[in-house]
DNA sequence: TATGAATGAGGATTCATTCAT
DNA sequence: GATGAATGAATCCTCATTCAT
């Protein structure tokens, strides 16, 4: 049932059949009814082995979440070009993510549900990935403003400090808006994301395409109000007019 | 460390003692690493007593979902009076759903995170609830259409069916915009309002008030510029004019 | 589902209801899987009042074992008339066994199966039962071989000394045949009869008659023979004769 | 208490040394009552050995009960010999039956009461047993049957198809009785035979000799009398000429 | 007489983890 | 490099039994 049974592989690739069985195996029973013995019988080994290359369970699990944030975050860089503008840059990253997370369900539960329901430990894991994330989406919206406002030129220019894995600056927050505010409006974003991805993913028909286009819809105009100086308030008539 | 320990209590306030204690303890340690054990320590009584009333963990579990998820609902419900205009509502609603959730963190994280990963039978109970939510949401989508567009006097008038528990009309989705994409619409600001629900728990200070601002600024114009024919396409110069 | 619930009776009908309620559970399910608390809820009480009266599980299982007991042997007693010739008794009562032990499944559960089954205490309630019965069979076997061999005058008349509660004297044992072998045979008899109530309560179609039958065919002619003084031995040519 | 704990065996050395023990606390214990615990203990091993090599308490006594019935049906087997007569050959089972049950009083507490008494599944496996030793009897009352009529000489020998497991051929009932009369009879032979053997077992000084003797003495002469067309009957003067 | 409320003790089962080869 | 053999420690759950009224 489990992969084939082939002696003396490399190490490396090894650990990689551990992972994938660990990643399917955790990703469809959950962190803690996943059993050790079942993920060594998927990865075609003994336990002792997953053992002696992979520690512990804990270790095993981290060790998924890593490999598979890599993944969606490579995945989404793979899919963005760094010149264009900034919402076609969302628009790809968006699709990349949706195809990406409907392509790896297992994976995607690993770091959505698992990785965040068991402990800190887990959590802080998928934390960093989601804050590469951010900080893309963040960069975009900054770049998004100060395409908006050429008349303040003195802003310096993206790609001018040290690039991270998405190929954007880090720090590039648009100091308009208060930080906390630009950091709540990406979590509302990346949750939006992640909560159309499960529901792409769970529910007939709905392609990545689809996913990546309803979200763009939701969110770009509502960005761009923000950049422009117009928050909603709860009295504001124009807003009133413009949404209903 | 568990309540204080009195004796002969009536049935249904000892229920409510294990329901507090098993929700304190499944939010906190998860569904699957809380012991029935440390439960009724926490509840203050011997776990047989536990097991007389709520019989096993799986339906101690559920018993939590339900009260938790009624909770939820109610004081959303309480939160909104339905003469106000959409945007008004959708706020008050978005307020009410931050408060409670930041008051009850372990009920949240029981609803959010733990009833989700946990198997088919605890999803659904939560499913119910995120569809009255959702229900309401479309709803107001719906209305705030109705409201930008007079010119259409035969659809109508909200309120005139019977009110669900939100207080809102079911049906009423706007028939200009393909019911899916409505869902996927649904689906996203559900999804970015629970996201930032636990965003804003776990950052310090950070509000209700101000996290259902940021999700007002998020997606109210993001609504309005599809209630108004004009969505986001990737090539689409107005679009991009208008955020970049 | 269990008895209607009619309160204040009293004790002794109470008390009634109580074992038969946990003989129809002690023989539905065995004893260790009987449970007090089915018991009591088949018996339309509450459990403190099964201890009030009846002490603990094993005070409740004996005080079945010993009214069951009594009952099978009343039965039996009732079926045979002392007048009549030996194996006519012996008919008559095997009738009435089989017809008993037919009527009341649960009874001959608790009696044949559980109360030998679960520790001497218990086994030694039936033992006393069987024993009667037992001697019984023995002072048939005893007349018999007195009818038989009428030469021989001065042995006791049945009835000379105390009678036990199947009308017959204890004694009684044929002088002839050793104590230990006339035991075997009984016991054998018996076996027998036992074992055809299971097989006829088990069989389709097999009346309490019909067992009675095919048991005092297997049996009668064999102790006739060892009255008469013919036992069978390994190379008894005789013997071999008769039977093949 | 238990065995000497010698560390590292193959398995199937360690499946036999948890079928000892477990063969014995059954025994003596009874099925419900023996614990896991003892079982494990009394085989020197720990607990969770026992449920990877047995999965469970139900296969535990399953395996144990097949282990038996197995050595019961082989021990009976090999005391016969197929040429004989066919009263030796009942004879020589029996010896053979009554050594062995009382060699091993605790196998036969399993599957003399402990199977027959927890539930269908279990007592199913002792019934495949049983059924092959009354297909033995009935055999053998078919072949004496055939022994004492040598004028009907077209019936097929003995022999003369495949024997089965106890080295007889199956069918052979003899045409002239009616099929359950048959079946009774062996029921009534066999449950004999237990019940001797168990009292035999907790009788001081009964030899399995004595007690094989007790029940050719008690059973032949009737079987005998069968084949010859003379039932009892309540009213027969001819056989209470006989035995009275 | 009768019971709702409560528990100490123990039983089956599973799991992550390690030794010895 | 790889594994068969083995276990300490929990976990869920049940049951006979009692207390306070």
């Amino acid at each position: 049932m489990g992969a084939v049974k082939t002696k003396r592989m490399p190490r490396a690739v090894r650990e990689q059949q551990m992972l994938d069985a660990a990643v399917r195996i955790f990703g469809q029973r959950g962190y803690m009814a996943a059993s050790m013995d079942e993920i060594a019988e998927v990865a075609g080994v003994s336990k002792p082995l997953v053992y002696l290359y992979l520690n512990s369970k804990e270790d095993l699990f981290t060790a998924c979440i890593r490999r598979e944030a890599a993944a969606l975050t490579e995945a989404v860089q793979s899919g963005v070009r760094p010149g264009l503008d900034a919402d076609r840059q969302l628009w790809d990253g968006l699709r990349a993510f949706f195809t990406h997370t409907a392509q790896h369900p297992d994976a995607w539960s690993v770091l959505h549900l698992q990785a965040r329901t068991h402990g800190e430990r887990f959590a802080a894991e998928v934390t960093a990935m989601r804050e590469e994330i951010v900080a893309f989406v963040t960069r975009l919206i900054g770049a998004a403003a100060r395409e908006a406002r050429p008349q303040d030129p003195d802003r310096p220019e993206p790609g001018s400090s040290t690039p991270d894995r998405l190929g954007l600056d880090r720090p590039a927050v648009d100091p308009d808006l208060p930080e906390r505010e630009v950091a709540g409006l990406a979590e509302a974003l990346v949750g939006a994301a992640e909560s159309l991805a499960a529901w792409a993913n769970s529910t007939e028909g709905v392609s990545a395409r689809q996913a990546a286009a309803t979200l763009m819809n939701f969110a770009w105009a509502g960005l761009g109000n923000l950049m422009e100086g117009r928050p909603w308030s709860p009295t504001d008539p124009d807003h009133q007019g413009r949404a209903g």
